[in-house]
RNA sequence: CGGAGCGUAGCGCAGCCUGGUAGCGCACCUGCUUCGGGAGCAGGGGGUCGGAGGUUCGAAUCCUCUCGCUCCGACCA
């Protein structure tokens, strides 16, 4: 992408609104315009971000056997009544009626509609087990809006519902979403934590949330600083080896991590005192087994080996995908903008050309530019009539990972100037080097 | 939902107290110079002062109502 075609509206000021550092970045960067308290629209850097965490999170949910589809964001009240959660859900389900005086509302999240969908379809045992999922905009009528996409009330979340016979194979399919969550995070260069955690009004018992660490987190997390050395990495894993899935499971839960509704300061003591930390993390997923609790109210029964009928098992998964924009960059960032991961950045490399209108610089970006589009690279090319140091700015701000700098003095030389964001380090190479060394980069991504 | 603020040009703000021609910086447009870390000079365009009502000869400014947004707290992917 050339940027001067692009649609990139940067700002130098910081926007008033804007308390927390990814929300101030988003907003500086062009990636997201507030049109109402909680509710964005995703400019199209920020739509590009987006869109490749999504494209990670299924992925990876379709990796581990999970199945997507995609369910309307307006449910009928009724579906609700029958789990009996249109009264317990409160205000923050926002309520529409339609022209037929009908109750609809826009949905917080699809228990009951996947339920819905499974009792009209699934009636054995052999069917089983299954696992639906979706990536779908979720409404949720919050009290206070706040943190930019952090606590929006529109908002982009991966949902996914897991059918089992049996409680074996239930918690199996929990442990296969922890696995696969984490390797979703590490992808996206986050490190988040599993940590025990409290129900709230999806019920059930066994449950765990993600927590990126982030001093602008709205949990306080107390963790054995071991944890934070985890890590799944490239490991083969056996999604339908149930001991060695409960291994991984093990590993990444033994460790003392827990929020401050599940804190549990006797436990946290025997965490050795230098390992022992407090801190604030943003939460970006949780999974839950709830066993029968739907199924039993909406009549999502099977029928068993022996021909007798039972509720079926049931656990539902979230990942919170526009969220997690803000996570990355509470995450990832210094005070010049963000750096981004090289899993989720929207361009793979800038492209600043020092003097633009110049025969020799123009016509090495043009070369470098399509060399790396030849390898399946994207690059962000800055071809606009500006000075150096707009162009700089521009390109920290908006934090890809990695700069090519044209410029006519190196370029004497036959060099150009390689920058990673995260370093700030740079190494003069030739444009054929610098091709390769990106390409490698790039490769194992 | 309790408490506190703020709505003036695309963004950041001043002006309001004490009513009298709507301003500044950035951004934008034109020209010249400049050109390896957000350039300089000159010129230019853009605003129903959130909305409605009231007071007044006259309202961005005072009063009433209303809408929107933000922050702190309680609640939450």
């Amino acid at each position: 992408m050339r940027l001067s075609r692009y649609f990139l509206p940067v700002l130098k000021e910081n926007p008033s609104e804007a308390q927390i550092v990814s929300h101030r970045y988003m907003l500086r960067a062009g990636m997201i315009k507030q049109q109402s308290a909680g509710i964005y629209s995703w400019l199209p850097m920020g739509f590009k971000v987006l869109k490749r965490i999504e494209q990670i999170v299924h992925e990876e949910q379709i990796r581990v056997g999970h199945l997507p589809l995609l369910m309307p964001t307006l449910q009928t009240a009724d579906l609700w009544r029958e789990s009996g959660r249109y009264d317990d859900y409160g205000q923050e389900m926002l309520r529409i009626k339609d022209r037929q005086g009908r109750e609809m509302l826009y949905g917080p999240t699809n228990e009951e509609m996947i339920t819905d969908i499974f009792r009209a379809h699934v009636n054995s045992y052999k069917d089983l087990p299954l696992t639906l999922y979706q990536i779908q905009w979720k409404f949720r009528d919050e009290v206070r809006p706040r943190f930019g996409v952090m606590r929006g009330r529109e908002f982009l979340m991966k949902d996914g519902y897991s059918f089992d016979i049996d409680r074996d194979s239930a918690l199996h399919a929990y442990n296969r979403h922890m696995v696969s969550y984490l390797r979703s995070y590490e992808r996206m260069g986050l490190t988040a934590i599993p940590m025990r955690a409290a129900s709230g009004p999806i019920g059930g018992d066994n449950t765990h949330e993600f927590l990126v660490l982030a001093s602008t987190g709205e949990s306080e997390v107390f963790y054995d600083s071991a944890v934070t050395d985890l890590k799944l990495g490239a490991r083969e894993v056996d999604v339908d080896d149930r001991a060695a899935v409960a291994g991984i499971c093990e590993e990444f839960t033994t460790l003392y991590a827990r929020t401050d509704e599940t804190h549990d300061q006797a436990l946290f003591d025997a965490v050795p005192e230098e390992r022992r930390k407090v801190g604030r993390g943003i939460e970006v997923g949780q999974i839950f087994y709830f066993g029968t609790k739907y199924s039993e109210s909406m009549g999502a029964n099977v029928v068993t080996a022996d021909g007798s009928r039972v509720p079926v098992e049931m656990g539902s998964h979230g990942i919170g995908v526009s969220r997690l924009l803000g996570a990355i960059i509470e995450a990832s960032h210094d005070d010049k903008g963000i750096i981004w991961p090289e899993g989720v950045t929207p361009f793979h490399v800038g492209i600043v050309n020092l003097k633009q209108g110049d025969a020799a610089t123009d016509s090495a970006c043009n070369a470098l530019y399509a060399a790396l589009i030849g390898k399946g690279l994207e690059p962000l090319y800055d071809d606009r009539d500006e000075r150096a140091g707009a162009k700089f700015a521009t390109m920290d701000l908006i934090g890809l990972p990695w700069r090519v700098t044209v410029g006519p003095r190196g370029l004497a030389a036959g060099k150009v100037e390689l920058t990673s964001r995260r370093t700030g380090e740079s190494e003069e190479v030739s444009l054929e080097a610098a091709v390769d060394r990106l390409t490698q980069i790039y490769a194992s991504r």
